[in-house]
This record gives structure tokens, sequence and C-alpha cells, in this order.
DNA sequence: TAGATTGTTAATCGATTAACAATC
DNA sequence: TAGATTGTTAATCGATTAACAATC
């Protein structure tokens, strides 16, 4: 029954200081302090410090931190030690993407299954199903699935969006370039690569037309 | 010689204000209001005039603002009348995936070629070639490229981003979960689906612990 | 004109950073 | 002990929002 304490970027940091931790870990690294941590994510040791304090994450003044104590306490921190099934809807090219990458079941997050309007894109052979859109509700019904990846077209988002809700899902990744009309107990993250590549054309015309950061 | 008067988050919102008015434009739209473009990216109207006034960009008091006309500027600021070339490093799912996605072309920007350091990988025929890695920075030299992305696994992703740079790329979009030395001089804008995911999790988490938002 | 909407200034809010006492 | 690093408070910084005069 804790309060939401974090803003969404606290817990981005987070995460890199975990994934930070596992790289260190297999490097050897028994101790860890601020500052590596800081140089390792592009934070301030200050913030790093800062991030912990708020989670109640204690070190060792002089020592720094334990490097699989802090690693514990991030897992348990960011839910890493239940695995989380996840599904897909939209089985084009990003969904399919998503869908055969491995680096996720890693990171305890398992694929479960991918759904599509497309009779074509219905493949029940392999290791991850893709199945008739219809059936979402359903299969996320049946097996408690609490967090969607929408990878369909951004004119079908929001209705997928909605049935997505409608079935329980609480919690989507957004891969659809379009703001989904979102409701308060549903959490959306949104993921639009051509707008960071359009920001990164902006700031390399910026830079040119100044000569200066 | 316009000196960088905004900052990433307001380049990404103008990006969206002109998503937005392009799909306005195709409903019909002659005239838009800030309230209604704020609700278009999700922001608030405040806002909205607050970023054009940033950039110069002068609405109609109580006529709002003309959509050709404003697209018109956006697209001006963003660069979006020039054609942007891009390569990307990495011709695996990721990779593969931005190279088979049609979406880039109607936004002016083009993937003109990949690279692998892989022999497998490499595939001139195609609409777009896939290279050795090893001509990357021939490539970009003689076609006089700033825009790379890098699509390959962490551990080579400082080498290659590296040889970017060397090669004269001055922007970069990075899919690699790692944090790359920058330079001041080159942009660097990062794409972690699995960070985003996470933190999904963790907010909804939160959200089921708690009750509410 | 009356009413609606812009453009801008000032106020607020939140996040980051600096600084330093505590202490291992 | 001396020196280094944490943990926290206060200061700073920047971004967002509120408010309202200007005006179409």
């Amino acid at each position: 029954m804790r309060a939401i304490i974090a803003s969404r970027n606290s817990i981005l940091r987070l995460s890199k200081y975990k994934n930070a931790l596992n790289r260190f870990q297999k490097l050897g690294y028994v101790r860890v302090f601020s500052d590596i941590l800081a140089d390792a994510v592009g934070g301030t040791s200050a913030q790093v410090r800062k991030d912990f304090s708020l989670f109640g994450i204690k070190g060792n003044k002089r020592g720094g931190y334990n490097a699989d104590e802090l690693l514990g306490k991030l897992n348990d921190i960011l839910g890493k030690n239940t695995r989380q099934s996840v599904i897909i809807a939209g089985a084009g090219k990003i969904g399919m993407a998503l869908v055969k990458y491995k680096g996720f079941e890693n990171e305890g997050i398992s694929i479960v299954a991918a759904f599509d309007i497309d009779p074509a894109k219905i493949r029940q052979g392999g290791d991850i199903p893709v199945f008739p859109l219809d059936e979402l509700k359903a299969f996320v019904k049946t097996n408690d699935i609490r967090i969607g990846i929408i990878a369909v077209p951004d004119i079908a988002a929001q209705q997928v969006f909605e049935i997505m809700v409608s079935s329980g899902i609480k919690g989507v990744l957004n891969f659809a370039p379009i703001r989904l009309k979102e409701t308060a107990d549903v959490v959306v993250n949104n993921v639009n690569v051509e707008l960071e590549l359009e920001n990164v054309i902006y700031f390399v015309n910026a830079l040119e037309r100044t000569g200066s950061k």
C-alpha cells in the first residue's frame, strides 16, 4: 500500500542502474559507488544517491554499495522477481520483430501471443502463436494478462487500445504514432522511432547552423 | 545563425503538432486552434501557444491558425523540406525491421544502406543494400551522410559509434541498450524498448498496490 | 459590438544539482 | 586517525501552467 513516490524518469533511471549493475557484476565488481553508476547511465552522483534515498536504499558511507545487495533491491522495486506475460496486437513488421526478439526473456518478460486481424498472418505452429484479433479478449481474460503492446497501424490503434482495456489490460506500450485517449487506471508508454529520428535530424541541422551546442 | 532556443521536448512536441496537422488537413480542416492541437498531442493550449511563440509562429487572435500555413512553418523548422539520407549499422532483427519499414519515406527520410559485420547478412541486390561494416566509412564520406542508426548488439555499439563519428556522422539514433560516450558535436537519441516496457510494468504494479494513480 | 482566442508575462511546480555534515 | 563517500537539505534551474490584456 505504498503510494507512488517516483516519477517516470526516476524509474527509468532505476532500470538503467539495474542494467549497469548487471554488467558490473559480470566484470566482477563487488562494490559500486554513486559516481561509477552515474557515469554508466549518464547522470550525476548526487542524482544516483537521491534516487536511492527515495526508495530507502542505503549504502555504506565510505564503502559505497554492495553490488549484489543493490541489484537485489532494484530488482525488487522493479518487480523483476515475477515473470511478466505480455501480448502483442499486430503481427506486422514491428510486432514480429518484437516477437522474434530474444532479449526480453532474459529480463523476465515473456511475449506469450500475438494477434492480428489479417487471416494471412495467423500462425499457431511456432513458439509464439499468432491468433485472430477476435480472440484477444478471451485470451487476456483466461490467462490474466495485464500488459499489452500495440503494434498496429495508427488508424486501428485507438480501437485496439479499447479492446485491450476492456479485456483487463492495465499497461500498454504503444508503437502507433498516435495519442491514445487514456483512462486513469491504465498506464501507457509510447515508442515513436520516427519522432526520435526527426528529433536527431533537427538538432543536427541546428548544430550545423550555429556551429556550437 | 540562429542559436538553439528549444529543448528536446519542445521539438518533440513540434513534430507531434506537425503530425496532428497532417491528419487534420486530410480531414479538411482549414483553421486549427491551440486547444485542438493540445488535445491531439496530449498537452495544454498554453503550451501549444508557448511553443509557437518560441519560434515566432503567429496565429490570428480569434481565428486560430491557418492549417496550411502552420504546417508549412513547422515543416520548415523541422527541416522537412530537405530529404534526409540515413544509414543503419546492424542488419539484425531491429535493423532489418527498420530497413523494411515504409513509413520513413513519407516523412522525407530515406534509409539508403545498411552495414553488418556478418558476411551472411551482406546483400546488394535489393532496394536497400547491406554492405560489409568495413565499407561504412567510405560510404558515409562519399555520400555525405550525416545521420546514422545503431542497431548492433550492445558490446559493439560504442565501437560502431566511434566509426560513425570518425566518418562524419553528426546524429545517431541508438537502439543498443548502452550509454554511448558522447562528444559535444554529435547528437544522440536513444530508443530502448525493454526499458519502456519495464517502466510500464513498474507502474502497473504500483497502481495495483495503491489502487489509485 | 460582443465574444473568443491569441501572445506573453508572471507564478507555480517539479526535477536536478550543489553543498556539506555525518560517518565508515 | 585521515580521507572518502554517503544521505539529505537547501539552492538552483528549467519547464509547465495560469492568467489576462490585446485584438480580431
